[in-house]
DNA sequence: AAGTTGAGAGGACAGTTGTTCACTGACTTC
DNA sequence: GAAGTCAGTGAACAACTGTCCTCTCAACTT
């Protein structure tokens, strides 16, 4: 363990650049991206405020960083659901489970990409965006080798997929705040919520070619 | 008019008190609530720093009567919709041209909602919150009363009118920001997408009878 | 006509902000 | 083991922030 590539060197910068984004996170959970200060970072690290720049250019950049780092995470969780071939009602639970799941191992992840993608910072929305739209592409993906989107046109498959990815996110944020304000009752009221939702969509997808895509071609 | 109630001295204010609004509200198209600066809002005004403080205690107060003012004005396009008696596919074309027109001609407040919904200040999202939940109830009853709804349980009744809420809401974001960032083919896809989702929604709560309500009770 | 009220002005305050610059000294490379 | 690299330092900068205080003077009251 002495002169390996990596070095003791990149690993220790490589530690700083992790507690920044990481005091980072943790003050956004009470403001959001872009009151925060560069200064009030560096202070919780306990670093020059000057090393920042060491790591990223502004918090612009900061905030790019931590999207790829929250979507990462959420990208497990994605492929996770994906991977059940379960029936539709139990797959409707595995993915409710899997969210709340994901809410309670990273809630300031979740957080911080349901401010964030309507927030001020103009790049931070653009990577959200793009990440979604990646997931959306996956989910697409796995709906179309379903028995059930038969005869689907694409785009359709596609709009579907998009539907269920902002509903899974919208259930993550609510279930989020919903346990912080008002306790476990609250939360199981999102998770009921949540689940009916699901259920109604994937009821509306069944129904899909009788009626649903005739109408309005072009 | 010389004496009557209202006074030169109340219309004064209550203009000043506007102008503080919309100032807000302008800077608010590039930024979010928690970064705003009290000076930064007198400065547009063009009136001084103190003279905010006869208005508002803090910015957050301000947010709240944002909120009012931006959904007062959403409060008339859902009843506008809810109006309507028409067919099922009429009543989808109806609301997303509901919602453009809202997207055109407030486009400040649907911002404004949209970022502070899961923004970064307390009172403003419980706001917005309250005035959300406000909607949903009466877009359930109205909902209520329409044949579909024979038979449905109220609180299925609710989940289904808080499912078009949300969707009305992130529709009208996403539209803005689409015509903003991809001009109007961007917007028209947005708009195609937001009307087959409701589609898929409205097939899904007519069979909801079928199977959707029978499982998990309790 | 005299007296009260209150919206807004203007100065001053202590803190904070992002960015610059020259610097140190542990690590890496030859 | 000498030379070089570069993550992090610390002082200084002008610009800005929210809040306090006293003041003014037009609009209102009686």
């Amino acid at each position: 363990m002495s002169h390996s590539v990596g070095g003791v060197r990149q690993a220790q910068k490589r530690k700083t650049r992790q507690a920044l984004l990481d005091a980072a996170l943790g003050l956004l959970e009470e403001q959001s991206l872009s009151s925060l200060g560069l200064r009030e970072v560096t202070r919780v690290v306990g670093v020059a405020p000057t090393a920042f720049y060491r790591h990223f250019r502004d918090l612009g950049e900061l905030g790019v960083a931590l999207v790829e780092e929250a979507l990462g995470s959420l990208h497990v969780m994605v492929r996770a659901i994906l991977a059940e071939q379960d029936a539709a009602e139990e797959r409707i639970d595995r993915t409710i489970a899997v969210v709340e799941r994901h809410v309670r191992e990273h809630p300031a992840h979740v957080r911080f990409v349901a401010r964030e993608r309507r927030g001020g910072v103009r790049a931070v929305r653009h990577a959200i965006a793009g990440e979604l739209d990646r997931f959306a592409e996956e989910v697409a993906a796995a709906l179309k080798t379903q028995p059930v989107s038969a005869g689907w046109r694409d785009e359709d498959v596609r709009m579907l997929a998009e539907l269920y990815v902002d509903r899974l996110v919208t259930t993550a944020a609510e279930l989020l705040d919903a346990r912080e304000e008002g306790g476990e009752e609250a939360a199981g009221r999102v998770v009921w919520r949540a689940r009916r939702q699901l259920r109604l969509i994937s009821l509306g997808r069944r129904h899909w070619g009788e009626e649903g895509r005739a109408s309005h071609e072009g």
